[in-house]
DNA sequence: TGTCTGATGTAGCGACCGCTACATTTGCTA
DNA sequence: TAGCAAATGTAGCGGTCGCTACATCAGACA
């Protein structure tokens, strides 16, 4: 038989894929359950409840973002916020990537309604991601850094939501004014 | 005996109140019937499904919510991007107002996933709010114009998913950055 | 080898879901 | 006033939900 700790993260892992490309409203014991190859039975065996599958499954899906993101970043401190913008905006174009921005969506989005599980989940990936691009952006102290961080969260937050919506003919240029005032300002 | 079309109407303002109350994920033939103060039967017989009623209620709260952006936004067009940025981000700060912002990013994390009905509903609110904001901005050409009222759009949009899982102390300091970045740039 | 604990399978509970069949009532019209 | 269609109430279908009771089984240890 296999150790409880051991299947817990092995599930955990393997359902990620089936979060990233069902979503968060289609989730269930059983659906998530027959994605592992499991019982139902098992799963809440495993991690308790279903807040507590998610809340890993969705904390794993964080750190595989991140080493994404540690791939397509340039490993130099003090990047020009346009720099990591552009560098952001074009790992987004992929699809797989995409998976995780929507999700990230749908994380804030339940949220704001189910703060169990969700709010502390939401809290720790926006701080994780702030964190990294504090460590990479440019600025002289670490305000000014964290301040930069959070406006190209902001930025890339802002078009992922409105490219959710309108089409490429409409975003296209918005992206455009986007990098032109995350390039400039303060 | 009240007119179907009649109540139709009636019964989606009313909802307005109950899904902003609630949010979309709670949304239920049962649960919206008494909200409405009528039976799921009859919640059907008007509006014939569940995604009809919702894109009818949601449509409707577009409605209302641009009556109060119509409030608060000054009359003139030509608006600096920065003061569009600030009473915006002004008119936000009020919880009434919140609610609405909650629901636009439920809205657009459920029409990643399910097409019928947020997309087209998502769309259409997107564009309206879009246009509102093109009426009202600077620039000299309409292309001008749109770019800035998205770069406002995106900018609204992307603090208010930072603001929504990050402490005040985090996210003041972006707001900040995220104005300046609006009021330069191109 | 017997026992005991943790891992696993089977079955099902009570609640809610969207929606419908069917009977009944209401109000207009002929 | 009779008839009829629209409006409404009652009941329930088949399904999914999160979770649990209970029995079984495998393996470590005495």
């Amino acid at each position: 038989m296999a150790d409880r700790n051991e299947q817990r993260a092995r599930v955990a892992e393997t359902l990620v894929d089936h979060v990233l490309a069902t979503g968060l409203s289609q989730v269930s014991v059983r659906q998530l359950a027959a994605a592992a190859g499991i019982s139902d039975r098992m799963l809440i065996y495993y991690f308790d409840n279903k807040n507590n599958a998610l809340s890993e499954v969705l904390m794993a899906a964080a750190m595989r973002m991140e080493a994404m993101l540690n791939a397509s970043l340039p490993p130099d401190a003090g990047l020009p916020r346009a720099a990591l913008f552009g560098v952001l905006t074009e790992a987004f174009r992929d699809e797989d990537t995409k998976l995780f921005m929507a999700l990230w969506i749908e994380i804030i989005a339940k949220s704001l309604r189910e703060p169990e599980p969700y709010g502390p989940v939401a809290t720790r990936i926006a701080l994780f991601f702030l964190d990294l691009m504090t460590d990479r952006v440019e600025g002289q102290t670490r305000e000014e850094r964290r301040r930069n961080a959070g406006l190209v969260f902001a930025a890339i937050d802002g078009m992922a939501m409105i490219e959710a919506c309108l089409p490429e003919d409409e975003t296209a240029p918005m992206r455009e004014a986007v990098a032109a005032a995350v390039a400039s300002g303060s």
